[in-house]
DNA sequence: AATCAATTAGTTAGGCTTTACCTACATATA
DNA sequence: TATATGTAGGTAAAGCCTAACTAATTGATT
């Protein structure tokens, strides 16, 4: 029990090992080393949306519109985001997310696309089919 | 093959959502929910040292030593490490993390021990004995 | 239909607090 | 005297705010 409870712990720590490489090397690949958590949870949010306006982005975020202005141009220098003119109303701004940005943002998933792309490259179709059966039950 | 590589995909991505709900747990059951990355390093810096007087610390992360004074006053407050009286030498003082301070920076780890767990209790000894012989084949 | 006031979307200016640093100087111990 | 740590005071950046501004739209009124 406790031997194979060591076994597993090992087997994973490497597997999460990886994938964390993997998604390190996704985010440097971006070049904003400074990029802090706060600026990432936004961009999920704008992504969550597709686009969205500076007063809905205000208004999901409980900030004010001030905030929205100042962080959107922030994160255009970094070239994460960029603003379309709405064609309806000339008041209006989306803001849509470049490929830098969305990189950013689905960073944990890429990683793991690629962390499942080094097990089909390790393992053959058999095994990957009774990792899969075996691994369904974990809950 | 893209068929299996999906499969893969959504059962470690399940895993993956499961071990991070533990270390979402985890952390906020020490009550400090305004930590940042920065004090997370710093402290499995102390982690893993042990222990570490002001100097050593000072000159490990390369920060003065009045911030590194700084910073452990804020730690003592947050309950994450004390300060214990060297016996050889009254000016020194070594940095040890408490109880709350190893939790934080060993949190992936207890995490991950929880995710272990859990597949222990799921699936069958045989089946933990294929899963890790598979597993240890991912380079 | 033309116009002008009110409303709305976003911007600018200026300010606040916290984090995370610093230097210069002070205190306690060796 | 030299060394370990602490205190005082200061800076820059992040992340927030309010108040006042500009530009576009809406809609009531002539």
């Amino acid at each position: 029990m406790t031997g194979n409870n060591e076994h597993l712990f090992l087997i994973f720590e490497n597997l999460f090992k990886i994938k964390s490489e993997c998604s390190s090397e996704i985010l440097c690949g971006c070049g904003l080393p400074d990029i802090t958590l706060k600026q990432i949870g936004y961009l999920k949010i704008i992504d969550r949306y597709g686009e969205i306006t500076f007063s809905k982005l205000a208004e999901v975020t409980s900030n004010s519109k001030p905030t929205i202005s100042e962080m959107i141009n922030k994160f255009i220098q970094m070239e994460c985001v960029y603003k379309k003119r709405s064609l309806q109303d000339g008041r209006v701004f989306h803001i849509c997310l470049t490929e830098k940005g969305q990189t950013i943002c689905r960073c944990e998933q890429k990683a793991l696309f690629r962390l499942t792309e080094k097990m089909n490259y390790s393992l053959t179709e058999d095994e990957i089919k009774t990792l899969v059966r075996i691994l369904k039950k974990v809950k």
